[in-house]
DNA sequence: GAAGCCCATACCCTGGAGGTATCGATCGCG
DNA sequence: CGCGATCGATACCTCCAGGGTATGGGCTTC
């Protein structure tokens, strides 16, 4: 299998309409079924059942579906990687490292200034983006090396090499009525908080519907918390950040957040190797 | 890029000669030429250092190289496992579990008669390697699920759930000096067992160079260790089923061996998720 | 039942993948 | 030092696969 036919199959798998797939892909339609028809031969497997009305994917079409994103994730990751490389000698960054957008900054920081002082240390450049967004770019290869929350991000898929672990807090608006309690219990929350939570961007930017505000950095979120249109669980760290107007209260009985380093397994960069060594203090 | 590109590369990479790859793949050499170069030209990345007389990697080629290996596992893997899915309804097996040969076998069948008796149960294929085979296995899509046995196989990059833990023990020829003994320490172990170590074959099938004996399967390995030219430390629960002339001796001082069950995280199949619901007992 | 939507088929054309022949550089050897 | 052998690169040709346009044919909708 080629990976022309696999983004003709994802193309066509999520718009569930040939015209738009193709045209999504820069191709007439005609190339496209044939395309997918020469697929469908080739594998032996129906893998989209279609009327003249309607395109759906068949059991196979799923399994392949969720198969080949991994598959041209894998394929990106190969070329972003390699052309990294080839850039790392002549200034570029040597690695680059994933984190959500204004958590762990500290951190971040420490684990930073670490590295530099290491004698064979390569730069290092700092990605920022939503929650749920740093695996992505772990498994797509814009980045190296991640700072994951568990059990908030999925942590599935990468080595991953602890960091800290904290009790997670509540943060608020200065002046709500939790701000008043020692702790609150997380069955409590919901009730008691009486907010909604802020919605994140998925992988394509855009936001599901829901109540709640839509935020795409920290700062935003703080400032909205701030004006008591929100609420966040984080870990206890991130309260000493949130600055004027934002209180924290301990959350009882949510599991200890996990501040990780994770990395895609079959790496074997000496670079990145020597970074998760100095970030786990070896 | 396209698998085709990747597979020409990789092909180089491991031959380090364009001719020898050429012949690999069957094709003449110099259209693998050419295809290399373009690969190296829409990359903006020299991969191969070449002389007339000899061919390296650059440090960007290493890294392809090893992108490129899990990446067309990923694309082998999306292929094998649509096409078992487009068989599965017709008395295909739904799922493949990978396990090493002769190794947990009371435990895999309990779990087979387990799943079996599930109302959704789908048919299980076992498929039964060497060890150090099963990960690979899983990561080109000929298993869907594997039995591990940490530390001694490689867990990064599944998602994974344990299923016992045990202590390790030295399995060697009955009447063996070690057998008079309570326990060994792990220290003194290759002093005090005066033995090679069995050599299992690597992916390609070749065993590495040394001693020891060269062994495929377990029943083989066994046979050689009540014929006192090997030995083997195996969780003590292998211990149970090594039958005549082999005698176990409890190690101390040696990590815990864990079985675990093993699967590649981006699995959304409902029939593994039964599976493993069933494995862990939930 | 007329119109519209949408996927499949028929047919043509071009780019690029693969083949053969050969060059040019390098190394070993007498 | 010159000769042959080795090996990757280049030149040139062929052919097919991937892409385009035109159109058919099944469904749905008023």
């Amino acid at each position: 299998m080629e990976t022309r036919e696999l983004r003709y199959f994802v193309a066509v798998a999520e718009e569930l309409h040939f015209g738009r797939a193709a045209e999504r892909l820069g191709i007439a339609q005609p190339p496209l079924s044939r395309a997918i028809g020469q697929l469908e031969r080739r594998l032996g497997a129906r893998l989209l059942e279609r009327t003249s009305r309607s395109v759906a994917l068949t059991g196979a079409g799923e399994v392949l579906l969720a198969e080949a994103r991994t598959a041209l994730d894998a394929v990106a990751a190969a070329e972003r990687r390699t052309r990294r490389a080839a850039e790392a000698p002549t200034g570029g960054a040597g690695l680059v490292l994933v984190s959500k957008a204004g958590a762990a900054n500290e951190l971040v920081a420490k684990l930073l200034d670490q590295y530099a002082a290491e004698p064979d240390a390569v730069g290092v450049d700092v990605m920022l983006v939503g929650p749920g967004l740093q695996e992505q770019a772990l498994r797509d290869g814009r980045a190296d090396v991640a700072i994951l929350h568990a059990p908030w991000d999925d942590v599935a898929g990468f080595d991953t090499e602890v960091l800290t672990v904290e009790d997670p807090a509540v943060l608020v608006q200065a002046g709500h009525p939790l701000t008043g309690r020692d702790a609150v219990h997380a069955s409590e929350l919901e009730a008691l908080v009486g907010l909604p939570a802020p919605r994140w961007p998925d992988r394509e930017g855009r936001y599901a519907d829901g109540p709640g505000p839509e935020v795409h950095d920290v700062t935003q979120l703080l400032q909205l918390i701030a004006l008591g249109r929100t609420y966040l669980v984080a870990p206890v760290s991130a309260a000493a950040q949130a600055g004027e107007g934002v209180a924290a209260v301990p959350l009882l009985g949510a599991p200890p957040v996990t501040t990780l380093l994770a990395w895609p397994p079959q790496s074997r960069s000496r670079d990145l190797a020597s970074f998760v060594r100095v970030a786990t203090g070896a």
